[in-house]
DNA sequence: CTGAAAGCGCTTACAG
DNA sequence: CTGAAAGCGCTTACAG
């Protein structure tokens, strides 16, 4: 019984690894030769080579990186700092990059930020105690914390998605006024005179930017904005049943016959809405989106929307990140725009009475 | 115009950050004294504290972690392996990993495996080369390099999410075949008796369990399991749609009334398909789902499915995990069960001709 | 082409 | 309670 258990212990023993002095000692060589092998390997004779190589996977070594670390000065991870991981969209957008990252030997650290400062004051310090070698702003802010700001850990940062003013590090996003303004010239086309907005929440800066492209929309069109036609929302699926149902308390004749929704989330919840009442969509009321969540291909009907490039915006951002911390300098401001794509579903027609 | 280019220039100059020695000089003590005071304050007298701590303020230290690292051989990062980052249901699971590893001081590395065995290997070779202290593994196996096993890390293993056959170390699921059998209970209940099982890949172990639930269930109620009624899927919205049009391809006399999916994703494709045919849900065929994923609650009908406690399972395997980490020994097996739900929405209910 | 040695920034017995 | 010193495992000028 006893030596049973001694012999289920001794299983959980970690094994040691072996260290360069171990692989030195086998190769017949120093340390130096050992380092230099795996780091230049045409700067040694391939006899030496040879044996370097061999005694490397005979003692299983992997070089202890917290040692390189400490020495070279470099980390080889980078944080991204997301808003909410539980989003599918920055999901998305976590895979361009990394995918990216990770080709290129970099690890990632996940900061997800959720609306907590303690979480965001973590993150930062760890910045700029210098375990990150660049950061990945996903969440439309330099981070901070009560006594630190990011921008003073001395490492490159580069932002993606949600565009942050006045700032000199790259950025990587979409047109976003633009891109809206083209949703909107889309109803417009269609002979849609009376076009409602769902908003997001009004301090974001995506928000703002894509109420400026239905406004800029209207104008090209001659239509006038009308403010009782802006409702109110958060980018959540609650507040798009909730301007559904704004929507439906109004007299039919007063009514929009199309509205565009500042994201997919709304749009979803404003048709289930309207359809639950007895709204044809897209007969009685059509919708554009904007995201291109996979869901807006799955949703009855499927969703008109504005598809964001989400792994490339992602893979982009990895990539100028990657150049940024190689060459050690900052590169002139640089504003990448990525192009989205107006996609044509079942949700948007004509209005009904058009011409 | 050179001196502009120079300030420009000086900016970007990484600042030298303060190590130990700077701290001790500036409060006339040791590098020893002021490691203890910031790892054990009461150890050290009140006044040397003090002094150690308006020197830390002042130089704005913060210890390199890296260097902390090698010394006391820890990481305090985890690795998590994920199958696919992009799927909604793992966010979620990673939220609650990554509330309770944060809040306990580790950093988060995630290993988006997304079947590519290179990344897998990768990521072997990080751990075993001492970069975590544990991992987490939601993948449904153990993870290997073509010369590496995870087991060989000497690093604690927990498992979430799928359960992985034979291994000795903790593991965090819901009891698949029985919540299963819940939901195929319930269709029973309301009184169906052609029940149709949509599956997801048969390698897969939380396919095979829902649909050994499936099988008890129709057991349990004198139902024969007619394999035609087992329609072939992958998990996927795809695959649901397809298994759609394999129920309306078949007379409605020899249709089943009621079909379980091993997931919601399926589900919501399988009823979207059906509806659009003008089959009525839940009127001419009821539908459960298994996961609860947020869309569950949007689609039309809404979706009774099986709710996982998404949160619960990360935020508890990350307890575990910790516990083994500070431990440093293994707990003896330890198979983790958490309660999931069954969610009654709209898309259940009798047969049209019960009875 | 290779080796001896310094040093990256910390922590922790060991003395005192 | 505090300090001097060793050492964690690497990389890289500097010689030769």
């Amino acid at each position: 019984m006893a030596s049973l258990n001694m012999s289920k212990r001794t299983r959980v023993i970690r094994q040691k690894t072996a260290k360069i002095a171990d692989v030195a000692r086998l190769a017949g060589v120093s340390v130096a030769t050992v380092s230099r092998t795996l780091a230049r390997p045409e700067v040694v004779i391939e006899e030496t080579r040879t044996r370097v190589l061999a005694a490397v996977r005979d003692t299983g070594y992997t070089p202890n990186i917290s040692a390189r670390n400490l020495r070279v000065r470099k980390t080889m991870v980078v944080l991204v700092a997301v808003p909410d991981i539980a989003n599918p969209f920055f999901a998305e957008v976590l895979q361009g990059i990394d995918d990216t990252l990770s080709a290129a030997g970099y690890g990632l650290i996940i900061a997800n930020l959720a609306g907590s400062p303690e979480k965001e004051a973590r993150y930062v310090d760890l910045v700029c105690a210098g375990q990150a070698d660049g950061v990945l702003l996903l969440c439309g802010h330099v981070m901070r914390s009560p006594d630190r700001d990011l921008r003073d850990a001395g490492v490159p940062l580069v932002a993606a998605c949600e565009y942050i003013p006045r700032e000199s590090f790259p950025q990587v996003t979409i047109n976003n006024v633009d891109t809206a303004r083209e949703a909107v010239r889309h109803l417009v086309e269609l002979g849609h005179t009376s076009i409602a907005y769902l908003s997001g929440p009004n301090f974001n800066i995506l928000e703002q930017q894509r109420l400026e492209g239905y406004r800029q929309a209207l104008h090209d069109a001659g239509i006038a904005t009308d403010a009782s036609l802006i409702l109110p929302g958060d980018f959540t699926f609650r507040t798009g049943v909730e301007a559904g149902r704004t929507l439906l308390a109004l007299k039919p004749a007063s009514r929009p016959t199309a509205l565009f929704a500042a994201n997919d989330e709304m749009a979803i919840g404003l048709i289930k809405t309207a359809r639950a009442a007895g709204l044809q969509i897209p007969d009685d009321l059509s919708v554009v989106g904007f995201d291109g969540i996979a869901y807006a291909d799955y949703c009855e009907p499927t969703l008109t929307t504005i598809v964001q490039p989400r792994r490339g915006l992602g893979a982009t951002a990895a990539a100028e990140l990657i150049a940024l911390m190689t060459n050690g300098r900052a590169e002139p401001q640089k504003d990448i725009k990525l192009p989205a794509m107006l996609m044509l579903r079942d949700s948007t027609r004509p209005p009904r009475r058009s011409g």
